[in-house]
DNA sequence: TTATTAACCGAAAACGTTTTCGAAAATAAC
DNA sequence: GTTATTTTCGAAAACGTTTTCGGTTAATAA
């Protein structure tokens, strides 16, 4: 086994029975006019060979590369994982590689990993934006290209192009309107960077929920958080700031559960008690926030569904292509649910 | 920008400008034996029209695709997701793309990726070997390809190739000693499934701290549990068993942080108090075990560093080959260190 | 037996590059 | 003005497939 064998190709296979290359092609590929005779033959050498087709010669005959490029902002996050998984069972299924890309949330590096996906000729893009992502150049270019181009997460609506979501706006009133529920007044909110579409959503359902239910909406209780690599650093640093503002704050909003955790955590170092003194809801079901003490409540984010259903899309669209038609770009909405754990306490009943 | 473009080529290049492919090709790739002119013509059309090498048509010629596979057991793991992470950092430094691979813990996917990947001629292969896998013939297949191999984690010390790995002997042996040094006369351990490399070692390691420390050795004292993606219901059932079977144990060391989590958070519901009745150390050192109460005692396994080191590894590998050379295979091991937290307290001093 | 059809095979072009090698054009040397 | 040299270019082959289309043989029908 520590011989080196040469990579065999048709050639080969050809030669040794001499027959054309042609012949052996058809073989494998089950063509009607070659004989069961010589395809039986040509199988069989094939895999004592081990022959195995060269990709690159393949796809640069048919065009296709059976490769999708997928991008995302981190990679070590509960989400994203979850997500990538979910992408990579689905694209197995149907035969499809894939090509991981992390933008560490920075368009300049976002735009360059999409052109050397498309240097690639990768069949397809799924992205999930970064927070720095303005400009939208480099997802039409994809699109110029007539490249399916799916985004997930964190979106830009602008862009015309297939989108996997949740309704952040619905699911943030949902945790708000829980916290009102169980009887907090003046409820605060950790919310993301500017940019990004979930994270304004997150905010106006946040607002809204407020206004809906005779609360004031007060800008000095929303603080922003970058939820970088630091995530859990911001929400320790937020939560002390908060203790210095406000004294009467019993509800928290937090845009996502590692930097709720980093809050708790520094509530419980300062001697805040959760859920006596403060309540706080998170966002997106981080496996952690399952196993710390108190739990923490908040809302599930399917992303192992996510990224299921983006590649179903993209591959949809992909198969759609090759027939020449172009599908309309669809937007899927996935369900999300609040998810009761000890960090919310019903204070009323 | 809605209108598709088609995709430009060397050719169309060649004939806007009427001079050679030829020609085009080198302009582009800077060769002495075009005029400073043309170079200029050739890269100025080329940036308008957008043009982008078609990498099959490359890598067919080349013969090396600038692309690596890389096949890991599980993705939403926050030891693995830092490995990704570290190997993509790498990566794209060198311009290699990273095509990723699960192996779902099973031999026969693995194989089947293994297969995949080289019919995608990548230009090299990471793996972290899946619990299930006892045989070798497709790494060997690789090595026979001429083709890097470096392993990680999960090795096979058998396969010839280059491996990251840590002392997960001496690190468990670490582990178990600190227990001892608190003063635990019973001590139990969780281990990981039968067949890696590395389970058998923490479990080797774990033994040796025992009689090293005139503490009888008792297999009844020994779980299994498969770490697969129900591991914190792992330790959550061999913490319930544990409690059945055995009134005295006063520490466990946990082949890894997520079931050592499963099993503190049995144990807590139980009553059992965490670390006055029962100290624990965990492995790797998950975010997670910072932020739980109590904080779990484990040992940091530097998972962005040994991603690092395994691309590096594989690169030079890569280079040497291009060279005609062929390196020796080179095991490389990496610190670990014990942190200290909650979960294990002096109860001598 | 001859004409027709079906079964089987292969030559060749194409996909888009890279690279070798020889030729032409421009310049330099005499 | 001729020769030698340098500069610049392009034809062609190659990488390993896929697919079209025409050709040859064998089988069938007339």
């Amino acid at each position: 086994m520590a011989i080196y064998m040469k990579i065999v190709t048709l050639k080969d296979i050809a030669e040794q029975l001499n027959i054309s290359v042609t012949t052996v092609s058809k073989a494998l590929k089950d063509y009607p006019d070659v004989s069961k005779k010589t395809k039986l033959q040509v199988r069989e050498l094939a895999k004592t060979l081990n022959y195995k087709p060269n990709a690159f010669a393949v796809n640069l005959r048919t065009r296709e590369s059976k490769t999708i490029g997928l991008i995302i902002p981190v990679i070590v996050h509960h989400f994203f994982s979850n997500v990538i998984k979910g992408i990579i069972s689905q694209a197995e299924k149907k035969g499809y590689l894939v090509i991981i890309l992390q933008s560490d949330e920075s368009y300049e590096l976002e735009k360059k990993q999409v052109e050397l996906l498309l240097s690639q000729r990768v069949d397809g893009v799924i992205i999930s934006l970064a927070n720095g992502t303005a400009k939208y150049d480099h997802l039409n270019e994809i699109i110029a290209q007539d490249k399916p181009l799916v985004m997930f997460d964190k979106i830009a609506k602008i862009v015309k192009c297939s989108k996997i979501i949740i309704d952040d706006r619905k699911a943030a009133y949902t945790a708000t309107k829980h916290l009102i529920d169980i009887g907090c007044k003046r409820i605060a909110h950790f919310r993301g960077a500017l940019l990004p579409q979930n994270s304004i959503d997150r905010f106006l359902g946040y607002k809204k929920a407020l206004l809906d239910n005779n609360l004031p909406y007060d800008p000095s209780l929303v603080y922003i958080c970058e939820c970088g690599d630091m995530s859990f650093e911001e929400g320790k640093k937020n939560a002390k700031q908060l203790l210095k503002d406000h004294d009467d704050v019993d509800g928290i909003f937090i845009n996502t559960d590692l930097v709720a955790i980093g809050a708790m955590t520094e509530f419980q170092q300062m001697g805040v008690k959760i859920p006596e003194d403060i309540s706080i809801v998170g966002f997106s079901n981080w496996f952690m926030s399952s196993v710390i003490s108190p739990g923490l409540t908040t809302i599930n984010q399917p992303g192992f569904e996510m990224g299921k259903a983006a590649f179903k899309q993209l591959f949809k669209e992909i198969k759609a292509r090759k027939k020449g038609k172009s599908l309309e770009p669809k937007t899927i909405v996935l369900e999300t649910d609040l998810i009761t754990r000890a960090s919310t306490k019903n204070t009323i009943s």
